[in-house]
DNA sequence: ACTATTATCTGAGCGCTGTCAAGACCCTGC
DNA sequence: GCAGGGTCTTGACAGCGCTCAGATAATAGT
């Protein structure tokens, strides 16, 4: 984009700086100096590229967001029944989770920045619109003859995984979010616990 | 407790100034200092009385899940069916997130205080001593000849009422939020999807 | 009752943070 | 070649969590 005046992309190094961060030390240990003295940059430098600290902490989030859609996608890329292909996703949804857990967490949290901040009204369904969520909307989408209020199952199995990952990451099933074995397990076990038209489960429990 | 010596528990009230910030400004607000301030005592002072800012949290995030714990019991204080009293449970717990969003947040902030850190590994189970959580898992025992596998249920349906809490308040449904009515019925029709036995659903949708 | 002990609180101070203001640099467009 | 604007710097300010050395007040021991 920018072609590069004195440091060559500062943003983009900032943003990379702050990942590693995040992932290694958590989003407490984020301090908008420390990112500039890694990126070899005076303390104020940052602000010609984020308005506020909270603004770089969205577009943080705005890159996980996007990395969950990805994710998602890749997920339901082999062809399969669509009962089977949603099914998939939650459960990728909650791997996705428990491999970047300072990704996943930074995405959803209010107090910097808010990536969902203009959002529409949907009438209570989901926002068609939320990058990160194109997929799993899309996978209902695609049982939709089948299951009578697409909009509120897609509430219900969203917020399934959803609360799987929170508390696989920052709840009382802490202690499991390391083992990944288990993890899939418990996720296969939660989705399958929807009465799902169209097939009879992908898995045995 | 202590009979007060030069202020007159000031653990007491640095909690609940602590309280107060936390609802009306958030997380982000939340100084020690500043509590200090408000209780008319010295920047030092609370430093006799919690180790360190995170103690503090983890001292809040105990009462909110004890306030939990006690919504959750008062939600199935009259008699019903088991299956009845769950899903009045889930109900009950989506409301206390969205009736006290800060106190349900901080609960679940693992970067300062970790009330979850003494867990056993339950072998994926929901631990039982959990404070704010026996409820549910008794509520899930209870209707335990009918359902194969009580701790992977009480797995999902924890999920499913915490994801839903957690979209409400930091997520992309955060504008439903403020319409209690819609909550409850979001809330309903979620715990709905799971096919429960022992009876046909309480409400309809 | 008088002392010794312990819990509680104060003040000064360190290093860190986010943010603002003013100026220097360097590239681009005219 | 000169103005303009985007980029970075130095300097500074207030506020933060936390530590350390002392003051004060309530209790415990005798």
């Amino acid at each position: 984009m920018k072609p590069a005046y004195h440091h060559g992309d500062l943003r983009r190094a900032l943003l990379d700086e702050a990942t590693v961060v995040l992932e290694s030390e958590g989003i407490g240990a984020l301090a908008l100096r420390d990112l500039a003295r890694r990126a070899g940059v005076s303390a104020t430098a940052p602000y010609h590229h984020f308005r506020s600290k909270a603004d770089l902490v969205c577009a943080l989030a705005e890159g996980a967001l996007a990395d969950l859609d990805a994710a998602l996608a890749a997920a339901t890329a082999l062809p399969a029944p669509p009962a089977a292909r949603l099914r998939a996703q939650g459960v990728a949804y909650v791997l996705f989770a428990v491999d970047h857990p300072a990704r996943f967490r930074v995405a959803f949290r209010p107090e910097m920045g808010e990536p969902f901040a203009g959002l529409a009204d949907t009438d209570g369904a989901l926002p068609d619109d939320v990058t990160a969520f194109r997929q799993l909307v899309r996978a209902v989408r695609d049982l939709e003859p089948a299951v009578p209020d697409p909009a509120g199952f897609a509430v219900a199995m969203w917020s399934l995984v959803h609360g799987l990952a929170s508390l696989l990451l920052d709840g009382p099933l802490r202690a499991v979010a390391g083992d990944r074995a288990r993890v899939r397990a418990l996720a296969e076990q939660a989705v399958a616990a929807f009465a799902l038209p169209g097939d009879a489960g992908t898995e045995a429990v």
